[in-house]
Parts: structure tokens; C-alpha cells; sequence
DNA sequence: GGCCGCCCCATCCGGACGGATAGGTGCCGT
DNA sequence: ACGGCACCTATCCGTCCGGATGGGGCGGCC
């Protein structure tokens, strides 16, 4: 079985390396970003899996992932990530990812994740995804309705009010409305913090 | 020797552990938050080195490594991290820290630190801390004045003109008028995006 | 000397934003 | 049935923001 890993932390590339080595029948290749990813895909035989850090020199989010699964030779592609949110990983699922890894998944774990990735089967540590069960997802994000949330998602793009309400569809007074109440809820004077606190949180 | 090393990604905290058993005269022990760390501390006996991870349950910032060092049984601490900038590293070896490690580093560069460390040097990538010399630190930052960074500083937190304009010292058209300028350099179409590129790009 | 970049200030304008108020719907739980 | 909540819309108002224009001062470079 074929594997390449690409994370630009070569710490965790070195040693992972190493311990894959071991396992019975995986072949691991690594690459430091993805320029060099895209690179060992050309030239040597199909993986059966590829992995890649979501943040990496290369990758702009999940363009990089796209770019990687039109190419020959790497049928199976999966995002890896030590700071991704739940929110990241779905949308990674959705286009088309083999599966979301993050790096608090345990080594054991990974090597079943993997096999199973090769086999073609989709795989996301369903805790993870829940909002890490044990440590109470986000603070902010129950607190908040569901349009509260579509606020927030817009704000996190830097768009203004008018482009909100014509990508949702609704009028503008409408958005300003649930601005005023967001703010109040999670503590912001304005969208500029409103912002930078779901992106501390780590929302979107 | 003995090593603690205290990371709550697991993946990396694993295949770490084994890559040091292999090592000759080298004891790993691990921990997958601070409590955990300061627990094998207090228990066992004294660590020739503390590895801490930068983002952390429980570390607060260099707060967790403070209180590490305040311990018998680990007179030196190192942090450890995959994100933090070089402006953290140098805090954490100014506030004692027996080294700095980025994630960026190789395994096997990792075991001369951790050796050199536990000698009782103070250890970090010099090229990390000169703002990574073959990447160009931060592409935008250079392209920018004082004033404008200034700018960027106050928005990073949510300010408005006026606020930054009082801080400053400065008349709130002066201010503006960096904005507009800053806007331009970097891509933003409002204060929203321009604080957003600012946090991704690492910068404040 | 000219030119350019950076810095400071002022005035003006249109549009965006933040807040308040008021009205409407629908759903849910007691 | 009622209150409560989320949701949608509207109007009004004061402020802030983004941009343009026109000043002026400073230093470096050709």
C-alpha cells in the first residue's frame, strides 16, 4: 500500500514516516508541501492514499485538496490538520476528501483510518466532527440560532450586509437585525471583532 | 536521560515517543495536557527535559510553562509548536525557557535539542527566529510602512478610527487615510477583511 | 533641483453601519 | 391559549467608514 504524506511540519512527517514503515505492507512517501506532493505523483506509480496538511505552503485552504484529486495517480485524497474546526472538515468531506484527520487522532487510530481511506470507504472521527464531545465544541456557536451562525459565516468572509442578504436571500434591515442581536450575544462592539472572535473560536 | 513531552495532538505525541526510544540512553514519557504533565512531575522522578506544546489544554500562553518551571523535578522546559511566530519563540526564551522547538524541525535535528538542552543550553532555530530566512516572514508586512502596520495593529483588535486615532495620538482623518493606503497594499475592501488577512497572515 | 515616498491635517460626500422601534409570521412547550 | 423564541420586514436616525481632493512638511535618490 502506497501512502504520501504532506505536512511541512517535518517533525510529525519524519516520525510518522518511520512508524508507518512498520506496519505490515505500507509503503510511505512524504513530501513537505505541495508543490513536492503534486511532484511524487507525477513521476512515481499511484498511491493509494494521499494525505495533506491544511496548513501547508501551497494548499489555500481546500484548493489545494481539488487540485491533487484531478491528477492521475491519486485517486484518494485526505486533509490532515492540527488546528482545522469541525466546520473545515465537513466541508472537506464534501468536496470529495477521503477523510479528515486531526492530529489529536492517536497513531493506532490513523493506521486503521488509513486502511480504511485505501479501501476506498470515506472515514472522519465522528467525536471530532460532533464538536469534540468531551471539550463543549464552541462556547459561542449553541448560543447562537442558526441565521446568527449564517451571520457570523458571512462576517468571517469580510462581507458587507448588502452582499449577506443577497446571498441568503433576505432584505438588508433583516441582516442589521441579527448583526445587533449577534454582537450582543457573543460580545462584539462591532463586525471587525464580531470577526476576529469566530475566528479566535475557531469557527469557520 | 529522561524526556517528558507534553502535546495534545497525539498523532505527533505517539510517533515521537517511539523515534525517541529508539534513541540511545533516551527515557520518553508523555503527557496530553498540562495537568497530565504536571501529574508525572509531582509522581515520578525528577525530567532532564519538559517538552511543552504552545497550544495546549491548560497552558494559557507561556502561563503553563511558568508554572512548569516553578516545579521540583523539572528545572528545564522547552516549548514546542507548529504554529506560534517567532516573536513568541523569542518571549518564551526570554521568560526561561530552556529552548524553543517549531514543528518545522527535523527529527533528527530535534534529538540534537533536545540533547543540547538537557545539557543545560538554551536552544532555537536560528534561521526560525530571524523570521525564516528562505521563507520571506511575512510577504505583506514589509511591503508596509510603520504607520500603516500601526494601523493594522489597532484594527487586529477591533478598534475603531477614532480609537486608533486617540492611541495614537493622531486626528482620525490621518488615520483614515493610512486605511485607505492600507487597503490598497493589501487586497482588502474593508477593515473587516484587512484585520482578517492580518490574523491569517500571522500577523499581531 | 526635481521626484517620490512617507507622514500629517482638513473638508466634503455618499454609502455603510449600529441602534431603536414597531409590526408581522410561525413553532414549541407548559 | 398564552408566552417565548426565532425569524422576517420596515422606517428612522446618528454615526462611522471609505474615498476623493487639496494642503503642507520631511527625507532620500537620481
Amino acid at each position: 500500500m502506497r501512502i504520501l504524506i504532506a505536512d511541512d511540519h517535518d517533525l510529525l512527517r519524519d516520525t510518522l514516516v518511520l512508524f508507518l514503515q512498520q506496519e505490515h505492507g505500507m509503503e510511505a512517501f512524504s513530501a513537505r508541501n505541495l508543490a513536492e506532493a503534486i511532484q511524487l505523483v507525477e513521476e512515481g506509480p499511484a498511491f493509494d492514499l494521499v494525505l495533506l496538511d491544511y496548513t501547508m505552503p501551497g494548499m489555500d485552504g481546500l484548493d489545494g485538496m481539488a487540485r491533487m484529486r484531478d491528477m492521475e495517480g491519486a485517486e484518494r485524497v485526505a486533509i490532515i490538520s492540527g488546528t482545522a474546526s469541525p466546520a473545515i472538515a465537513e466541508a472537506a468531506l464534501e468536496a470529495g476528501a477521503a477523510g479528515f484527520l486531526p492530529k489529536t487522532l492517536s497513531a493506532k487510530s490513523l493506521v486503521n483510518a488509513i486502511r480504511f481511506m485505501a479501501m476506498g470507504e470515506q472515514y472522519a472521527p465522528l467525536d471530532f466532527l460532533r464538536g469534540a464531545a468531551d471539550a463543549p465544541a464552541h462556547p459561542l456557536a449553541d448560543k447562537l440560532s442558526q441565521r446568527e451562525l449564517e451571520m457570523l459565516e458571512g462576517l468571517s468572509q469580510g462581507k458587507s450586509n448588502k452582499e449577506i442578504a443577497r446571498d441568503l436571500d433576505l432584505r438588508e434591515p433583516t441582516v442589521k437585525l441579527h448583526m445587533k442581536t449577534l454582537y450582543r450575544k457573543i460580545g462584539a462592539a462591532n463586525r471587525t471583532q464580531a470577526a476576529l472572535i469566530a475566528k479566535q473560536e475557531g469557527l469557520f
